[in-house]
DNA sequence: ATCTACATACCGACTGGTTGGTATGTTGTC
DNA sequence: GACAACATACCAACCAGTCGGTATGTAGAT
């Protein structure tokens, strides 16, 4: 598809508050000075979330600008006029990508345990949890796009980073706090066990789109608790 | 470079035995009949060992045949002489990568350990050795590729497929071997431990590409060394 | 031994479709 | 009416793959 021509959604212009699979994503700016419905501003996070759905299915290098507009229901003036260029648009989905990620932290039940330990484990068993269905479902974008971008592209590669930091510094204070109440192993830092998990899960999504079965992944997670535990001496 | 000219190697023809780093990678027919140098029907295998080179750097879809070629120093008629597309050529690749890992298992001194956990945590301290120096020079071939191919060339993830089953194959007899001797917790099975090192080496892999630093990569692998060894109670 | 017939290995200009990006027009909003 | 938020048309570069041709071997007949 060379040429753009209007996407073929039913009803470009929804009634309110639709695409809700990606609407975790803020305006991006500061406070919404006032105003309902966002309506005419919305190509941007669509755009975003199109390049999360893309990117993480067929890799960033072959996802093409026209078809992230497709995606999106949007066309490419649209595009460009949001993003200065492809690679600028990966660097603020990278950034979009975390925003996503950050409920994770916050809204699940078991970030209300007392327990930091607790609340560490139940952090495991819910990204256990969300190894189900389609592959290109629950890998991480950030992840998949910096295989491709670490050599070629020094700000996609930092946007990535920063992402993937973001994480690991959002799962740091429990790991803390866990070994400041329960004691842990060998000396094991928290930092450096947050990056592990976070090394465990990229690995796991890697293994279940070579075999194309989100189980080899759940097995895998499985051995990172089952560690986890007998650091805490819960082995 | 739409065109190819000749690329600039000094020698094309070379002397003997040169590319030694990418060696490993057998003439794929059958029994030579004879002959000693193979100098003419080189050019197959200098074009997979510039495709690892290059899809590790910057990816399968952003790495173009000419590239390759150059890389390779052969010119595209080449190319399509001895590969029917670009796919192909991934497929081939992908075979080679096995191997050229396959002295992994053979070469190294700790192979000959009489303690098969012994040998295991060889080959993790081997691995744990390999991640220094450029990025591009220790990650993986089919892991880089797998994630851009997985769900557009079902050839491509099949072949990267066998490749880390093979891995995982050559590491299970070692693994059972030290179960059989030594015991393990929590029944963990030998295919299951042997594909989570394979998930946490590929996690390192692109914690390392994230963070442009070997030293993240590392620590990863030095987690899970700390897991097998409290898994055969040698905590 | 030499010549014919054929096969394999390789070269490099060319092509048609694709792709990131641009230039310009149109519509809604303050 | 001015400005932001789009849409449409278009382009130059690029890229996988093609094709006619050449160089090098090799097997069989004479």
């Amino acid at each position: 598809m060379t040429t753009n021509h209007r996407p073929s959604t039913p009803s470009r212009r929804a009634p309110r508050g639709s695409a809700a699979a990606a609407r975790t994503v803020p305006s991006a700016g500061g406070g919404a000075p006032a105003g309902g419905r966002a309506a005419r501003g919305s190509a941007r996070d669509k755009l975003i979330a199109a390049a999360h759905q893309t990117v993480r299915r067929k890799g960033y290098a072959a996802t093409t600008v026209d078809e992230i507009c497709t995606v999106a229901g949007v066309t490419k003036g649209a595009f460009f006029h949001h993003f200065a260029s492809k690679d600028a648009l990966a660097v603020a989905a990278a950034e979009g990508w975390t925003e996503r990620a950050r409920p994770m932290f916050e809204l699940p039940p078991h970030t209300k345990l007392e327990d930091p330990l607790d609340r560490l484990l139940g952090h495991i068993d819910f990204r256990l949890a969300m190894l189900e269905g389609p592959v290109e479902d629950f890998t991480c974008f950030v992840g998949t796009m910096v295989q491709e971008a670490y050599a070629t592209s020094p700000a996609i590669r930092t946007a990535c980073e920063a992402s993937i930091t973001a994480y690991c510094e959002a799962l740091a204070p429990d790991i803390e706090a866990a070994i400041a109440r329960h004691g842990i192993s060998h000396g094991v830092g928290a930092m450096s066990l947050a990056r592990h998990i976070q090394a465990v899960l990229q690995g796991a999504f890697i293994m279940a789109k070579t075999t194309d079965d989100p189980a080899i992944a759940r097995d895998s997670v499985t051995h990172l608790k089952r560690y986890i535990l007998m650091l805490f001496g819960r082995g």
